[in-house]
DNA sequence: TACATTTCTTAATCTACCTTAAGAATGTTG
DNA sequence: CAACATTCTTAAGGTAGATTAAGAAATGTA
């Protein structure tokens, strides 16, 4: 029992020292500051296929993936699941409509493995950006890079043919096309997953 | 002679005003604040079809829309115009990716109509952000916005259907359909104008 | 080891949208 | 108002990718 507790608040302790390593990558954070950020977040740990958020809920937290794989996706009206993102160590996820506007989330959050996120709560972090405005400084970047991101990913989805895409994909993300069903990747790619499967032997 | 500069003189300064109370939509300034922001930025005007940007050319200020309208676009390998966004009045334009990594430009950005932009320079901004944290706040919130909006744009445009999507265009911006050509909002709309115009039939 | 569930493949048919080409409106300029 | 450029429409034929349905692998679980 003594074994597990343990165990349990070094992995906590251990999630924590990846995000602040993660914001140090962006911005600088005095050892105070510092306490100030890992005393924000909570620890969660996520089962595999275990939904973080659902669909008409209000999304009230910020999250970063410590360990794990998750996605986002939303069902169109005939109940076909699309991608919008994944997110894997390192990542954000979130449906930010929702946390912006705090509105309904139409995204679902999920699990594809068992995962740990750390979550900030929409009002600590509001707080956290008067208080250290290097906070607010990453994630205006953060921001900024999502946004010119996601811009490049779309127009090449617009422009572009499915097998191009499948392989910038792989090219890009080899280690997320490792950890997930193929069908999702299809579903990301905005194609069926018999259409990828075509691709993919045209490609032998 | 002196009618003229007056003329020009007071034009700077409505356009000036415009981008102020833009920013007081956001965020709140005190008066020196503000003359601090209006003194950063330079007021250009620009003739129809006048290219404010090139491909290859390297983004180096941020633009506010004070009058006009806009476009920025890209050109794919076989010389097609893609639009990637309209902008009017109260909007900001740019190659975002080119602007934020230094790196040569992959879009146009083009006057649709005689216009009036305010520029600032990436360095005086990167300044204004340590002097007026309310600054960086107006851009942490803008891009939060602009990044979900497009997200949700992206998702629409995966998944429904041009005609669809074409009507959310003429629901969320009968102002731009108005001023625009019908073969840009098709280049848009990520389908050919010969396509839109059958769509358009089968409406009526 | 066997059974159930999840994931991937193959193939026939179908559809949304593209391409090409031509002509009709509309707008702009001398 | 004539002449030219720009924008929009119509129609025939073509293609990328969807749908449906079935079976084959792979993976999980008792």
């Amino acid at each position: 029992m003594i074994l597990l507790t343990y165990c349990l608040i070094s992995l906590v302790l251990q999630a924590k020292d990846k995000l602040i390593s993660h914001l140090r990558k962006t911005i600088q954070l005095s050892t105070s500051n510092e306490v100030i950020v890992k005393n924000s977040f909570k620890v969660k740990r996520l089962e595999k296929k275990e939904v973080l958020l659902f669909t008409g809920e209000i999304s009230s937290h910020m999250q970063f993936i410590a360990e794990g794989c998750l996605r986002t996706y939303y069902m169109d009206e005939e109940a076909k699941e699309h991608i919008v993102q994944f997110g894997i160590e390192g990542w954000w996820v979130n449906d930010l409509y929702s946390y912006l506007s705090q509105t309904p989330a139409k995204q679902f959050v999920q699990a594809l493995e068992q995962s740990t996120i750390l979550q900030i709560h929409r009002d600590t972090l509001n707080n956290l950006y008067d208080e250290i405005p290097a906070i607010e400084r990453f994630f205006r970047l953060k921001f900024e890079k999502a946004y010119v991101a996601f811009q490049y990913r779309t127009i090449d989805a617009m422009a572009k043919p499915a097998e191009e895409r499948y392989l910038e994909f792989r090219k890009n993300h080899r280690d997320i096309e490792q950890r997930v069903p193929q069908y999702m990747i299809a579903s990301y790619l905005g194609i069926t997953p018999e259409f990828l499967s075509v691709l993919r032997k045209n490609l032998k």
